[in-house]
DNA sequence: TACCAGGTAAAAA
DNA sequence: TTTTTACATGGT
């Protein structure tokens, strides 16, 4: 059953692929998740059934509802059309959070000017726990440099594109190679910890998605190394949570405060307040001002 | 040069 | 129980 053509699926609500191309670009371009010469189709590497795969992501002009996903080398039709759906967020539904801002002095015009905007997902829920470990602390500029050691040295090739590194392999890489890449001793064990944890099965990341977002809160915080920030940065940046913000997060403290509050930086419990109205879709909130911000518009 | 940047666990108080 | 400290990289 392997797609030689490519498969297409619909997605719930307003979508917007190009728009979401260029926010994601806006957030520091990565080399490995697209391309330079075809800025309007979504390249990723992603393991389908083990196998390193290049996965293509186009949104019918004619029929903006609809996208369409073609996997190279080809593979299963059912799991080209699960990943490709979890990367572009295809399940959530903007109309909900675009009616509850329409009025509002300051996102009624940026949902108007970014309708259609989601935030990519990662393929997989491992690539995130990494990635959350490594952005801890430091700015995300030396943490993109990090992140991008760690996949050339641990991941696999495909095309021009290489796949994030599996579980297994981070989890036989020796600590002082996982170092080598700019990780401190401490991160380097958090790392190897998570991947061990993964690749054994003891720890089930598919699983996350079926729980609530405090459940998964606690799961998370229980894995040394993750935090209550590192937990809501997986649900909101992983699993797609739409209400979730990590209000520990220093550079969100930061913005609302600039955008929100009196200019200077707010507490976690200045965050909560601010964000109070903007209630089941704050995460989201935070990243149309966040992305409204990188493109100008905020 | 020193300091800060999308934190966390462990030690010290 | 609460507060302090060490940590790696990269930009300013």
């Amino acid at each position: 059953m392997h797609a030689t053509q490519p498969v297409r699926f619909t997605v719930s609500g307003p979508y917007d692929l190009l728009l979401s191309l260029r926010a994601a670009a806006s957030f520091g371009r990565n080399r490995y998740d697209s391309a330079d010469d075809a800025p309007e189709v979504f390249r990723s590497p992603v393991r389908i059934a083990g196998t390193p795969t290049a996965l293509e992501i186009r949104q019918l002009p004619t029929e903006p509802g609809t996208l369409e996903a073609t996997a190279r080398p080809a593979a299963a039709s059912a799991a080209v059309t699960a990943l490709a759906r979890r990367l572009v967020n295809a399940d959530l539904d903007l109309e909900p959070f675009y009616e509850l801002v329409r009025d509002d002095k300051l996102f009624g015009p940026l949902t108007t000017s970014l309708r259609g905007l989601k935030a990519f997902r990662p393929a997989t829920l491992f690539e995130m726990l990494v990635t959350a470990v490594i952005e801890q602390q430091i700015s995300l500029m030396a943490a993109h440099h990090i992140r991008g050691r760690l996949v050339e040295r641990f991941g696999e090739s495909v095309d021009d594109l290489i796949v994030f590194p599996a579980p297994d392999t981070l989890a036989e890489a020796p600590l002082e190679a996982l170092r080598e890449c700019g990780l401190s001793h401490r991160k380097a064990e958090y790392i190897g910890g998570v991947a061990q944890l993964v690749s054994s099965g003891t720890f089930d990341t598919e699983t996350l998605a079926d729980l609530t977002d405090d459940e998964v809160r606690t799961r998370i915080s229980a894995i040394r190394g993750f935090g209550r920030w590192s937990a809501e940065y997986l649900l909101i940046r992983g699993l797609g949570r739409p209400d979730v913000v990590p209000v520990d997060d220093l550079g969100i403290q930061t913005l609302l405060g600039r955008l929100l509050g009196d200019g200077k930086r707010l507490t976690p419990d200045g965050v909560r307040r601010v964000l109070e109205p903007l209630t089941p879709y704050r995460g989201v909130a935070v990243f149309y001002l966040l992305a409204g911000t990188r493109l100008g518009l905020a």
